[in-house]
DNA sequence: ACGAAAATGATAATCATTCTCAAAGATATT
DNA sequence: AATATCTTTGAGAATGATTATCATTTTCGT
């Protein structure tokens, strides 16, 4: 699954298009991001990637991440707790709902609540750059 | 300004129903964060204190704050960049926006928002715990 | 005022992340 | 394909915010 060709050939486009060089730690973490379902931090984006491509370095992990999300392929989260986890960028703008219990996160996404944001904003003489929405919740029974 | 017999009456209150020994750090703190009409981090925090206690580590600033935190007297925020920010809890929730520029937080709510985040997550099987938005801003000109 | 229990200050430890720098690798040019 | 140049990498040191440790000091019910 993944790591195809057409992968390889679409990695490689959005690599050279945010003007950064060719390598495998950088081909590895990309195809890691892209098969990923869930929104791994940086130690279980090495781990996975040194499945792919053993010779890559926490710290490239890191420096990696920093330029993919420079280049907006991917987004970085700070959900409470822990460190950091990324997510590669879809196409849609989207909000999390966080299960205290378990950590998973759920994606959602509100027209209305968007709108309203800005409108708030735009009351205040504000222009939104970026936001965070995260909802952390639990089942109910 | 602040630190009046009506303040100190509050502070000892609040403390006494948090179910937490009563010492000057802790009163220097309260006080401090009742008078702050911004969103200083520790640091911060641990400056203004020693004006009133000088006999004030940072230390002591941390495990205080976790106990305001604890007892609901006192909301902690991560914003994005620099450590955490607090301040003391209003009655209202409210949400933030946060001018990139600046650092300056201003506080909006939106019941509309709030229902519609409840609806989401129910949808879901889930029950918002809490939540956090940030609006992430720039000045309009 | 007494004594058990809790809080404090100073500093060490932790954890995620970033930085440093010599060595290895990528790309453009020949 | 070999070269020259410029970038990226790995390993580990450094950083910054926060938490833990522990001997000493305070608090507060009796």
């Amino acid at each position: 699954m993944g790591r195809n060709k057409r992968d390889m050939v679409v990695m490689n486009a959005s690599l050279k298009k945010a003007g950064v060089r060719i390598t495998k730690q950088r081909l590895a973490l990309l195809s890691v991001l892209t098969e990923a379902i869930d929104h791994p931090d940086a130690l279980e984006l090495l781990d996975r990637a040194k499945k792919i491509s053993s010779t890559i370095s926490l710290a490239t992990v890191y420096r990696t991440l920093a330029v993919l999300v420079d280049a907006n392929l991917v987004h970085r989260h700070d959900f409470e707790g822990g460190g950091a986890r990324y997510e590669k960028a879809k196409d849609h703008h989207h909000d999390h709902i966080v299960d205290l219990d378990t950590g998973e996160v759920f994606e959602f996404n509100s027209d209305i609540i968007e709108k309203l944001q800005f409108e708030i904003a735009a009351e205040m003489g504000y222009e939104v750059i970026h936001h965070r929405l995260e909802l952390y919740c639990r089942k109910t029974n």
